[in-house]
Formats: structure tokens, C-alpha cells, sequence
DNA sequence: ATGTCTTTGTGAACGCGTGCACAAAGATGG
DNA sequence: CCATCTTTGTGCACGCGTTCACAAAGACAT
């Protein structure tokens, strides 16, 4: 009975916790910040606070790195920027196609972030005829009739979908069947793929929602708690909030230690 | 010493855990399809497939929710979406504004699954000039000087941030100073808040990041275990791949469970 | 060289989340 | 009304992640 196949050997890889894999982009952005304003070096508690982690935590993450620091004087800026950099794969070229150029499509496209990362986009993918060739963020979009052949020429691992919903599993199904084994998907679905094939999900939707839920419970404790708070603008009791879940958020650093876009530029 | 501030009397909510919370999104969007479907109820064991999760994780999950399933039958479909709503505060109305109209804000406004769950676009806002009075998805972009009368004029509690990483802290501070409570980040820079704002971040390089190790953990594991496995396409050995980490992910349902559009439709 | 001071690296405890396994509850059929 | 069968709801155990707290390590001054 159950669920059939359970059994889960250790999501740990090798060695390294997921979720101290999950944060070390977190300090490379940080380093990396750190290493344009020519810091030489970081005691695990400024790192920590420009990463909005605690400081016990970014120490032990980097122990499963190895011994990187020096006590007494902290980390060097450089040489933890290509520990780190090397540790996630990112000092190779990591091409990249993007299915789905929409809005969002776009959007991914012409994100400097990833550039600068080690991933290129290697191609952009569309089902619509009409978009076949029109150059988006400088690059020709391609019919979706030429995954097969992009994703093969370029020896592409990593794919991004960012189409609707419904047509997100067939061009999932296809990636993988290409031989992508790396997925970023934006569609609002539960994907289905085979065993030795990641998926990550982003999905915006979820995210407000549980902004939303929150949102209410602090109205909620508000109005059953405190008695005369006229406007909701001044900062509600003390709380305790914080989403820190699967990420950690703010409540540290101040001052924005990155030269980075967001997820793309105005212009 | 250590790090100051700690003690963090608990996370949990109303009772409800954070994961479970995170979760919720995901069991609704679920069972919004079947209820478009017209299917009057649910297994536990079909829902948990739908939305990619553990039968018994989902039980369990909705048991902090209340007794609402019924003992050899199932759950009522419809039911549940509304309890599910309510508890997730969907059932009220939640304006919106979204600041920095570049492509991924545009791609936001344009995105029609918030509409669907209960959240409105209030305004959008950009601080350049010539993008003001423009209309994006129909709604008129507005200069950064009326963010506060804006936020005001229209009770916004909520906040989308899609500016560059420079402006982001700024804007977040006067989002914040306005009587906005919760925030989703978009932008590559951790931000500071007061205690009792919610801050959420979603961040496309982290995630790619994420991916590149293990991409770079299967590659390295296939040349040192197997042998000849000539081109990367097939799948690799068996593996234990699959992300679960901060959100369950595919290896499951299968049948888009959705009607929704993912971040943006392409026209 | 020796002492002091700073900061790392980690052993240990704790708490949350997950998954198993089963008893209780109710539907359904005779 | 009773028996059987299905599916929920949950007690329990286990493992991962987080945090504390401190010993070890090295820099730096004298």
C-alpha cells in the first residue's frame, strides 16, 4: 500500500545538505559584492549579515565545503568566491534554452544575472509561428519544431519553461526525451519526469498566496488583540513574522551589497 | 555574544506549520482543476498525486485544517476549495501594486492567475518618467512619487518589488513606511525590514544555481561510476535525483491538473 | 617565545517536518 | 441490524536542519 516507491537513499549529495546547496548562491552573490568593492576579507558574522543568514549556520555551511577560513581573521573574498563558484558548477559554461517567450519568456531572456553566472542562453523557443525569428534580448526565436536539434547541437542540460500550463508536460516530455535533465519551470503544473531528472518550480501565485495568508492572520491577531489602532500604516506590535522557510529572507545586511538586475532591467 | 537577537518563540502561525501553509496553494490549484471538472469528490491518494505530494504528508496537512474529509469516501471538492481559500485569506479581495515595469513587471501584471485567487492590480509604478501614463495590461503605469498616496488611496498592504537591486531597499523602505506588510522581492538583494513585514523572495539565478550542482553532481557521477555511456542524451543511471527541497516537485501526477496560465501568456 | 585576543570549526541538543502504520469512522451491501 | 470494506485522521519514530556553546587555531603584540 502507501505510495508505492518511497525509499529516498539521502537527498543529501555528496555530502553537502540541500539546504546548504540552496544557500551558497546566497553568499556568492554577497562575495561577489564584497569582491567588486575590493574587500580582501570576512569574518563569518559581516558575511553572514550582508546574506541575511546567522552566522552559526554560514559557518557550518561553509564547514562541509572544507576548511576555507583563517581564524582570528575571517575568509578570503577571492578565494571563497571560486570555492564557491567551482562547488556549484559554475565556472563552466552552462547553456541554457528558454521555451516559452511570452512576457516571462522574455523577461528570462534578457536577465543579466545569468550571464554573469557562467549560464548562456543558447536558444529561445516558441510554439508560435509568427514569433519565429524575431530577435528577442538580441537572440533569434526559434520554432519549437527545432528543439530537438538545438537542444542536441548545443549540448544543452538545462531547460527553462515558461509556457502556459498546458502545454508545459509535452514540451517537459520533449526536453527530457532530448536529453535535458535539468528543469526551471514556471508553469503553474506538477511536472512528471523520470528518475535522474531535477525539477525546480517557480510559481509567483504561490507565493502571494502565502504572503496572503499571513496578510490575514496578522489582520486577524490585530483586531482580537490591540484595541485602538486606527490606520493600518505604522508597523503592527512586535510579531514574530519573518518568512523564514524555505529561503531566508531579510532582516540583516542593510545596504544592498550587489551591482546585480533584478530578474531584468527597465530598458 | 553569538548573534544578538535570537529567540523565536515559533514560526507556526495559527497552529498550522509554515510547510503545510506552503503547501496549500499547491492542494488548491489541485483541486480547482477537479472542481472545473465537475468531480464531486477526492481520495486523499488521487489529490496527493495531483499535486505532486505524499498521501499521508496531504492528510496530515489537512488535519490541521479541521476534520473535513469523510471516512471511506473521500473529500468534497468543493468544500475544500472554499475552506482552503478561507484559510488562506483568498476569499477576500487583495490590492496589489507592483513596483518597476520593466519586462518581468510587465510580465506580472500581465499574469492571470492572480486575478483568479483573489488578488488585484492596483496600479503599477515605475520611477521613469516616459513610461508614465503608458498603459501595461490595460492598467496605466504611475510615477514613484505617488507611491504613497496610492498605497494609501487603495488600502494596499501587499507589495511586488521588480526594480533593479540598486532601487530595491529604497522602494521597499517607503513600501513599508506607507503601510505595506508583506512583500514579494524579485529583485537579487536582501532586504531589510521592521519586525511584522513579511518578505518573500523569488530569485531566477539562485535557482539555476541550484540546479547547475547537480547537473555538475550527475555528470561528475556518471564518468566515475559507469563507463561507457557515450552520449549525454538517455537517462542517466537511476539516481536519486529529484530536487525536494523547498517545495515538492514533479515525480508524480502526470495530467496537467491545470487550467491556469504560467506567469504570462505569450500574446 | 609567550600571552592575549579574535574568529573559525564542530560536537551536541533541540525542534520541525516527513513518512509509516494502524485504529477509528463511516459507507455500503446483505 | 450486522458484516465488510474503504479511507480518513493521527500517534510514533526517524532524520534533517538549526542553533548553541566552546575548544582549537592562528594572528598579533610585547
Amino acid at each position: 500500500m502507501a505510495t508505492g516507491r518511497n525509499h529516498r537513499p539521502a537527498t543529501r549529495s555528496r555530502g553537502i545538505p540541500e539546504a546548504t546547496v540552496a544557500r551558497l548562491p546566497l553568499y556568492l552573490r554577497a562575495l561577489t559584492a564584497l569582491s567588486e568593492r575590493s574587500v580582501p576579507t570576512v569574518s563569518s558574522e559581516e558575511l553572514a549579515a550582508a546574506a541575511g543568514v546567522n552566522s552559526a549556520k554560514l559557518r557550518k555551511d561553509f564547514s562541509y565545503l572544507g576548511s576555507y577560513g583563517t581564524r582570528g581573521v575571517g575568509y578570503d573574498v577571492e578565494y571563497l568566491v571560486y570555492q564557491i563558484s567551482r562547488e556549484l558548477g559554475l565556472t563552466q559554461d552552462w547553456p541554457v534554452v528558454i521555451v516559452g517567450i511570452g512576457n516571462l519568456g522574455a523577461a528570462l531572456a534578457n536577465y543579466g544575472g545569468f550571464a554573469s553566472r557562467g549560464f548562456r542562453v543558447a536558444a529561445l523557443i516558441d510554439a508560435d509561428p509568427t514569433m519565429a525569428g524575431k530577435p528577442v534580448a538580441g537572440i533569434p526565436v526559434q520554432h519549437t519544431d527545432e528543439l530537438e536539434k538545438i537542444i542536441n547541437d548545443n549540448g544543452v542540460s538545462i531547460g527553462v519553461i515558461a509556457t502556459p500550463a498546458g502545454a508545459a508536460q509535452q514540451v517537459c516530455d520533449r526536453l527530457v526525451a532530448a536529453g535535458v535533465t535539468s528543469i526551471l519551470n514556471f508553469a503553474p503544473t506538477v511536472l512528471s519526469v523520470p528518475d535522474g531528472v531535477d525539477v525546480r518550480k517557480v510559481d509567483l501565485s504561490i507565493e502571494l498566496q502565502i504572503l496572503a495568508f499571513h496578510e490575514q492572520r496578522k489582520a486577524g491577531e490585530e483586531s482580537e488583540a490591540a484595541a485602538g489602532a486606527p490606520a493600518p500604516a505604522a508597523a503592527t506590535p512586535a510579531a514574530t513574522a519573518q518568512t523564514e522557510n524555505a529561503g531566508p529572507d531579510a532582516a540583516a545586511g542593510r545596504k544592498g551589497p550587489d551591482g546585480d538586475m533584478p530578474a531584468v532591467m527597465p530598458a
